[in-house]
DNA sequence: GTTTAATCCGACTAAAGAAGTCGTATTAAT
DNA sequence: ATTAATACGACTTCTTTAGTCGGATTAAAC
């Protein structure tokens, strides 16, 4: 029904979040959590799959936490939510060629077109952009 | 995950095989069906609801079946997709205001003007686009 | 007027995906 | 040693999507 996911939502917040603290500062994945009533463990997973993806570094134990790592103005959308929730495609068949309807679909290149289009408005977004 | 629902899939290449016949000439969801191995009943569901947002036009009986009603050059994707499957939201505050983070989230704005974007998209590209 | 081949439609079930929870391990400051 | 944090996989629950079924209606053909 093309929503994002919550954690991907959870992921753009907690950045937001970290990017504004003072360079350096570490912010536990509780603080964020409580700050927007957000599950706790699903938050940490997250932002552990950010960690895991040098868009976030983390310090472990007490006092520990997650700051900012990339630059935010070089990450493009849609690379981030291609790696929370996977390739962003209309159908199965707009990146691979999984689509049970292969070999018979009469709609499978206008769609990819379309699909190539919403891909390019998230590849021209930052997110420092969705920081603003 | 920002993909389209079969029965989306299934409406445009059922309007695409009938919009290749002849001017009046009826087919059965059947037929439809066999020809791209979709699963009948969900199909026939499919026309029928096409049929009451008179997109499509219906006889019932023997060799009854469907034939195109609307002009294809007039319908406009994000009109099809949001009759087939609610709005087009990104989050649920995209649209309505029922989404749970409303009072703490940072993102509802920047996300909002991408959902603009996209749904200007589908709103640019007509069905007839879609079948060609 | 009976049979038959189609649409019609709601209710149900099954499958898939997303969201959230839990248990346990690791780390490092105090 | 204790404590407060991250790390991470396995599990459960919830929601949505996909598909099926049963029975009603319609109208052509015989
Ligand atoms: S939808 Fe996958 S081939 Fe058309
Ligand atoms: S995602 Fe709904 S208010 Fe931000």
């Amino acid at each position: 029904m093309l929503k994002l996911s919550r954690k991907t939502e959870y992921a753009l917040m907690a950045l937001r979040h970290l990017s504004g603290k003072s360079a350096g500062e570490l912010t536990s994945s509780k603080e964020i959590a409580g700050t927007y009533r957000i599950p706790g463990e699903l938050l940490a997973k997250t932002l552990q799959q950010l960690a895991r993806e040098g868009i976030v570094e983390t310090v472990q134990g007490p006092h520990g936490g997650y700051r900012l790592k990339a630059n935010l103005n070089l990450i493009n959308l849609s690379d981030f939510i291609e790696l929370l929730e996977g390739p962003v495609a209309l159908t199965d068949c707009s990146i691979d060629n999984n689509c049970s309807q292969i070999m018979t679909c009469t709609i499978r290149t206008p769609i990819h077109r379309i699909n190539e289009k919403m891909k390019e408005i998230f590849s021209n977004t930052t997110l420092a952009e969705v920081m603003q």
